[in-house]
DNA sequence: TTGACTCAACGATGTTCTTCGTAGTACAGT
DNA sequence: ACTGTACTACGAAGAACATCGTTGAGTCAA
């Protein structure tokens, strides 16, 4: 539960885009990360190359070389660096109000009538485990 | 409701602890900030007050130079700063799923029963406004 | 075996962030 | 007027970030 040493940090803004893909893709190699990232913005690929590199030296990813062409994967899974994020920001700037939160959130966003249902029925589920 | 080109840039790291300070306590000097910034984490005055200068200038606060002691706030209420926190992080992380959001934020904090009740409460009424 | 490709490694650059020291200015009390 | 105190302004320095070019090594096919 609490944080061991070897957690990895907080990740960038630009590392974070590069873990959202391979949470997505699964274990990539450069070239797949690459073709994903350039979709969204231009970038050459020895930068995804040298942000995976230093991702892997703070502990953000996993790297295969057991092929020549290493094989990269997120380290932590989704959900547990994503609860990092929310947790953190929750903090940091709502003071611990979940509500905040989640105002915030729905506010910029406007949820789908699906998701509020989503939403609410997580709650209820919440709810009972926590008591 | 679309962002105008005046909008601040998403505050770094030490600039949201400051202005943490400034929604809680309203407009201060820096020598009031400072002193409640030092109680978390030993600071410099002066870097409080160069923090402070460069937010005016990015516009994350206004300042108030009547006196000689200039007067800091917040350019923006806490709320909308939080929004646009809540949605970059949802869009950034969390591929514009709240539930995911919200699941992250209270598996990182464990909320108390009247917090969730908080939230069932805005749920229905944000689900009233939104149809 | 040589040439075309594909890849990792490395170094360099420019930017932003964070922090602090120093200098100068207004002001109050003596 | 003089001195200490409370300010702001400015610049500098180091770390972290983001981006890219170049180099050299492995691979495969003609």
């Amino acid at each position: 539960m609490s944080a061991r040493p070897s957690d990895p940090p907080r990740p960038t803004d630009a590392e974070l885009e590069i873990l959202t893909v391979l949470w997505s893709r699964g274990a990539s190699t450069v070239r797949t990360v690459h073709e994903a990232i350039v979709r969204r913005k231009p970038t050459q690929y020895t930068t995804v190359l040298k942000l995976l590199q230093i991702m892997a030296e703070k502990g953000l990813v996993r790297r295969d070389e057991k092929q020549r062409a290493h094989i990269y994967s997120s380290s932590r899974p989704a959900e547990w660096t994503r609860r990092q994020l929310a947790g953190d920001l929750l903090q940091r700037a709502f003071a611990g109000s979940a509500k905040s939160l989640m105002l915030g959130a729905l506010s910029s966003h406007r949820a789908s009538r699906e998701e509020l249902a989503e939403l609410r029925q997580f709650l209820e589920d919440y709810e009972k485990g926590a008591s």
